[in-house]
DNA sequence: GCGCCATGTGACCGATGGGTCACGTTCTGA
DNA sequence: TCAGAACGTGACCCATCGGTCACATGGCGC
């Protein structure tokens, strides 16, 4: 949408955004946000630490909540994206949920860094005693699991799931994503101890969830 | 066990290196680790920040992991305890598990410090770049998922559950109670949006996991 | 060429906080 | 009663790091 409105100096000015961005992410991801330092930052970037600041005047915080937007963002836009090219599909409705499952799991995974910085800030983060931070992010949150909530209520509307409430089955469908990728996705500490395709996490979390783990229900 | 075979000055000194445990938990659980300082720890405790090194020669970090340490240990006899006591029990699987969700969901929240410690840093170090902390942690959330995976098994073994990996099964339960305490949880940023009785957690839960979700399986 | 503005820079500042230590106080056992 | 051990203390040290700013650089319009 953008691409000839800018000038040149804007488009470049964009992009260094972006280098700066970047170099942030695998920063933070790795060393996590507080033991990061803006040297570090500044060095990956290849700018001087002053020069952030000519990008984000709001120092440290302000790139991290850019961060934020860009993961949740591209997390709303492919969970948008994906249900809406099946509106008018008649695919069963598991399979609708298991793809998207291995859709999210591989979309994690190409965005290891992302992901990394999802788990060990924002989380912190929502549970810190800042309120304001904590609000931004449970209202990123929430934008994602409305964007997931809209077809699960759909599904149940149309007797094919369970009715509960589908708002909190759109968070335990995220946090069963985001449990499984944190032993398939390899880290320190200890070997992944399951596979990290997609399709074999999308079946085990859609098994237990959709199927449930009883082979005899009631 | 340990009642009468230490002096009273042993006694005392292991009260007060309790009373440094507890207020440096209540801080490190609501200021996060980092953002907590060593002044306030000893400022709860009533102690001068000396005092705190008389206890712990390894400083901050070494409170941190005798937190942990008190934090797992309770977790791991919570669920050894109760699993042993239905070993001989003709209780149905599902309701064994009902029940243990439950507990499990009492005990964060009578705990609340403990489980916001959890959450907010044995997450992220899990996940961080110092890796004996990371294997130390590892090892920490395994004896928990070894003594849940125990009873999973068993419950596969006689053909009530569905043959999976009892072990990732186990990992995959834990964190459904830990994801479903986020929202129950009070916390700022937002009004928690379900219920925080036990009961009622473990019931969503339980339907979910050992149920599914789908109302027509297959 | 020249002036101006956008941009880049890194030495520096100030606050913070983990860790230390020399000293004071209290307890113990003979 | 007293020596010495155990314990408590908080002023102090110093490394770290986010943020600032005076200055350098380079491109662009005139």
């Amino acid at each position: 949408m953008e691409i000839q409105t800018l000038s040149r100096r804007d488009r470049e000015r964009l992009t260094r955004r972006q280098a700066i961005l970047d170099a942030a992410l695998s920063t933070f991801a790795t060393k996590g946000y507080e033991s990061a330092t803006l040297n570090e930052v500044a060095e990956r970037a290849e700018f001087g630490k002053g020069t952030l600041y000519n990008y984000f005047p709001g120092g440290k915080e302000e790139i991290l909540f850019a961060l934020f937007d860009e993961v949740y963002d591209g997390v709303v836009e492919l969970t948008n994206d994906y249900f809406a090219d099946r509106e008018n599909d008649d695919e069963p409705t598991r399979g609708v949920f298991r793809n998207y499952i291995a859709l999210m799991i591989a979309h994690f995974i190409d965005h290891l860094p992302k992901f990394l910085l999802l788990i060990k800030e924002a989380h912190r983060m929502v549970f810190g005693d800042q309120t304001e931070n904590a609000t931004y992010l449970f209202a990123q949150r929430e934008r994602v699991a409305e964007a997931l909530a809209k077809p699960v209520q759909l599904a149940m509307d149309r007797g094919e799931l369970k009715p509960m409430d589908a708002h909190t089955v759109a968070h335990l469908i995220m946090g069963n994503i985001h449990g499984y990728l944190m032993f398939a996705c390899p880290h320190r500490g200890g070997e992944p101890t399951v596979s990290a395709d997609p399709e074999v996490g999308a079946n085990f979390i859609t098994t237990i969830l959709f199927d449930g783990l009883l082979i005899d229900p009631q």
